[in-house]
DNA sequence: ACTATGTTGACCATATTAGTCAACAATAGC
DNA sequence: GCTATTGTTGACTAATATGGTCAACATAGT
């Protein structure tokens, strides 16, 4: 049960990306205060655009901005972008993966798990985290200069 | 945000213990009716045996039982057992990990996260997954003999 | 003794993860 | 129009995890 680091780092990019408000932001800067490989974040950042949620902007002072606002963009949206769907097991999308799936109960508890996860990640939105980052008392410029 | 066969596998057997009553089961017999491998099988129990939810005889006749009575059993158990610690990732077991837990909100999502996946597995025990089986209208037998 | 089981550790093929590299595309500013 | 600066894409790679097999052994029943 664990998210891999395309799933961490994206969540924590589109963060980044609402904690600075609507600008249009290299990823470059994003890299470095987030600490991630600026080769490997360009990967990350590529389904998020197919996906319409982030738009770029190509050449000199080009870079990164959500492409709509925070409040519209959920982490299962980010989570299932990154890491593929949620559900724990095949068979919980897709019955057809295993022949006793209409008397296994192992299945059940599986579709049970996915929807807690889910319910999780559907019930926050960018901006959830944005609003819980800043009650912190630790907007992003802290996150900026960070090292 | 997967489960592995182990987990998988493991809650399978285990139920089909459970649904057995007490007796020893030869692992070929049920390695045979969940369809799965035989020698993978074997590793799956060792962790389960070591942590006593399972209980081995070796020789002619030998087989595994149950170490407990089922509603004694928790999906968590076992779940944490073959696939290793529920959190989806390191930093919220361990926020030594990251030097910015302290600070990080994506962190505390994932703390909830792994709440809400917790609080399923611990909830239900294969007392819960055997009466829940049999309430199908599908007991051991058929599962038994299920090619 | 012999056979039927479980135990253990070594081994292996494949897939996934986490990244790197190089070639290219587009834009801003001069 | 040139150049520097950015994003885009696909190929590549090293390390690790997954899913399994094999062989040697331990132990119990007949």
């Amino acid at each position: 049960m664990r998210l891999s680091t395309k799933g961490r780092y994206g969540v924590r990019v589109l963060l980044e990306l609402a904690l600075r408000g609507g600008g249009t932001v290299p990823l470059k800067d994003i890299a470095r205060s987030q600490q991630i490989s600026l080769l490997y974040m360009e990967h990350l950042i590529a389904p998020l655009i197919s996906a319409g949620i982030v738009k770029s902007v190509r050449g000199a002072r080009g870079g990164i901005r959500l492409a709509k606002p925070p409040e519209e963009i959920k982490l299962s949206e980010i989570v299932k972008l990154l890491e593929g769907p949620i559900s724990p097991v095949d068979c919980v999308d897709n019955p057809g993966t295993c022949a006793r799936s209409s008397l296994c109960v192992t299945r059940d508890i599986w579709i049970e798990l996915k929807r807690a996860i889910e319910s999780v990640l559907e019930s926050k939105t960018l901006y959830d985290l944005a609003e819980m980052q800043r009650s912190k008392g630790h907007a992003f410029t802290e996150e900026m200069y960070y090292i």
